[in-house]
DNA sequence: ATCTGTGAAAAGATTCACAGCC
DNA sequence: GGCTGTGAATCTTTTCACAGAT
């Protein structure tokens, strides 16, 4: 690592020591030891956990390594206080006050979402522009003019937006996001943003996704033919 | 590489040569290209293209020499040429036919998109279980019971679905889907999934993405002092 | 002068393999 | 017996740096 402030390209902006495809593999941990809780498992070795998600057990390892030890040898995590762990990293073990900002046919299905609390996270606000859709309400919440998200963003704390508006605004609107003073972007339009590198922004563009899928498709076997029995495996 | 054919957990399924961390990169150069295509611009250096994305130049450049020479020194690559390369790579220079399985908010919200066919994607079925669904329309397709999810995928040729069904349900789904002869499978489901080797998985977990953001907020320097003043930079 | 393509070097991530604990 | 944590080895990805094309 040599460039801790700017984060420009050859440095994906890492400031703690945990590279961000590492953070990808905790969260499946996490959902995953979500799982075995509600089953009433209170502890798991790096070699189930790997199965379950299509890692190695040593990679398991090396991962919750990462911060202390917190298996027993022998015996292995201990589900509540791994999963208890993995949410103080992830910054979820308190609730984040979020807001959708964009409300057309994606934004609304985010707004009516009701997984948000349980994952730590409560969607305080949805603002967009047009006349139509302000005053309406989606799930719990209504939609407000853009020119109330900075106010929102202060009385209600709001850490992170959504944003799931046209590509063409998009950059637009990510000014005026980061200027209300939100911490975080999870970006839905198909557009790379430029932000001020206080702003984190992690983006999901789905015509990249299924592209990824598509080329999969093309370069694997074209035809399964029958009797050709294919093992079942977990997805990356 | 060694283990060719099973897509076991320390070979994450490659079968050609480009490693999925490059294809999603094609996939937003891609993007960029078509936006410079818009905008009438014919050719482009691979410093333009880096800069526009957050990649080092020869980053753009290794990725794009994957597949024979595109460029031409002193000149860059045509926009035009090496955008339908890229499609050609993808599969998206015919057009896929895909079907979205699980009719709620998201799935809804995925039917009223009317971006598919830009990328190369129609979508062609939804279905569900929920008999309140069945038979109503979302955009342009009507929604229909999942027994007769094998049939459509027969007569349309669908080679990809979309998963948008409740984390319970998904893996038997996922079944049904297989069975049903689909190559790939776009994953909202909050599980990984467990599928024969010859269909194609890529997971898309909002939570998952969430809690990077957050934990990207959490380690960033905790809040912005004025006068420190931040240099913008395009996102990861 | 500008820009690509590419070996070689550097950095990073994963797997191996085993000492030590339960 | 089973399991973790970890250095060392291996494999992958990124960056450097420059020859050669326009």
């Amino acid at each position: 690592m040599k460039d801790e402030h700017t984060g420009r390209p050859g440095s994906p902006t890492r400031r703690s020591g945990i590279s961000p495809i590492t953070v990808r593999r905790l969260s499946l941990y996490l959902r995953y030891l979500e799982e075995l809780a509600e089953k009433g498992q209170s502890t798991v070795a790096s070699r189930q956990l790997g199965q379950a998600l299509g890692l190695t057990a040593a990679q398991v390892r090396k991962d919750l390594a990462y911060f202390g030890q917190f298996g027993r040898p022998g015996v292995g995590y201990h589900v509540g206080k791994l999963a208890n762990h993995l949410r103080s990293i992830f910054g979820t073990d308190r609730i984040s006050n979020v807001a959708v900002v964009g409300v057309g046919d994606l934004g609304r299905a985010l707004l009516r979402y009701r997984g948000w609390l349980k994952k730590g996270f409560r969607v305080v606000g949805a603002f967009d522009t047009a006349p139509s859709t302000i005053g309406k309400k989606f799930g719990k919440v209504a939609v407000q003019s853009m020119d109330q998200l900075p106010a929102a963003v202060k009385t209600h704390q709001i850490r992170l937006a959504i944003l799931a508006v046209p590509a063409g605004v998009a950059q637009e609107v990510a000014g005026q996001i980061c200027r209300a003073g939100v911490q975080g972007i999870l970006n839905f339009a198909p557009v790379t943003l430029n932000v001020p590198a206080a702003v984190a922004v992690v983006p999901v563009d789905l015509a990249v996704q299924l592209e990824q899928l598509s080329y999969l498709t093309n370069t694997r076997a074209p035809r399964r033919r029958p009797g050709n029995r294919a093992k079942r495996r977990p997805q990356p």
